[in-house]
DNA sequence: GTCTTTTACATAGCAAGCCATGAAAGAAGA
DNA sequence: TCTTCTTTCATGGCTTGCTATGTAAAAGAC
């Protein structure tokens, strides 16, 4: 990729955290999807997979509220990954506006090699960070994305 | 928004740094769409919006280093904003393969109105931060950033 | 036991990412 | 000059987000 070969500089757009969450962010994705790809697998598919990474089966709502996506997005992003065969849909008992979602054996075989992929990628944002650094920096995008979320 | 109207319960997904990152710029972005609506902009203009901000010229390629995303991501935003008349572009007479691109004469004079709204995101981002731990936030953004984008 | 409201999903349509490919112009070498 | 390499941009195809809307089932109100 030569057009990024410019090492570093900062201007200022760097000084805004909106700016700068976004890059993390692509970047991660980016990082995520090539270390993934293997397993064919994406990286907006983690917070399912690693929802579902217990053996027990969730609704989709339950998943929608744990990856905090809109509902619409679970639902395309859970029929591209049961078209592609990584987890299962059955009709819940209970309810029939609803179906229990689970991995599928396939995928709960390749668990562990995902979760090893993702930790390296995770390592790699660490590179410059010692441990209470990455701690102070996940504390403080907690507090960032608090004061977005509550709406005045 | 029914949905999310469950306060918060911070569950071990939240310790990891790629999950936090991609919610928080997705907040950033819903609810910079948001404020920007009025203007008939949305979130991934920013960047070229204040890259042109100072009335230069710029072509496509500067700005592709500027916002930090691929060529093809930038071709098609500019040619959405082009359709909606924010930016204009002429031919750039030193290289017939590349255009001169600037912000519309209406885009310049809305300026300060966009830079204000923009302002009251990123305060809102701020409410429980102090202005060390903002600075902070960046700078520990900075050095994930950097361990991403080095590849091994 | 109806009628209304709420909840669970699906679908359509758009923006903004990405990768891969291709066309055309400029730059460089032989 | 002519050929090759590099650079600039456009396009197609995909995912992941969002909003808005619709449908069907469940839950509540009366």
């Amino acid at each position: 990729m030569k057009e990024d070969s410019k090492p570093y500089k900062w201007p200022s757009r760097t000084d805004s955290l909106g700016y700068m969450v976004n890059w993390a962010a692509r970047l991660f994705a980016r990082e995520m999807d090539e270390a993934l790809r293997p397993f064919g697998l994406m990286s907006g598919q983690l917070p399912v997979i690693f929802a579902l990474a217990d053996g027990k089966t969730r609704s989709q709502r339950e998943l929608v509220n744990l990856a905090a996506v809109e509902q619409s997005t679970m639902a395309k992003t859970l029929s591209r990954m049961e078209r592609d065969g990584l987890i299962e849909r059955k009709p819940d008992p209970n309810d029939r506006r609803s179906t229990t979602i689970s991995l599928s054996p396939l995928m709960s075989v390749r668990l562990p090699e995902v979760a090893a992929a993702v930790a390296v990628i995770n390592a790699r944002s660490h590179t410059h960070l010692s441990e209470e650094e990455g701690e102070r920096l996940l504390d403080l995008l907690h507090w960032a994305i608090k004061g977005l979320a509550e709406r005045p």
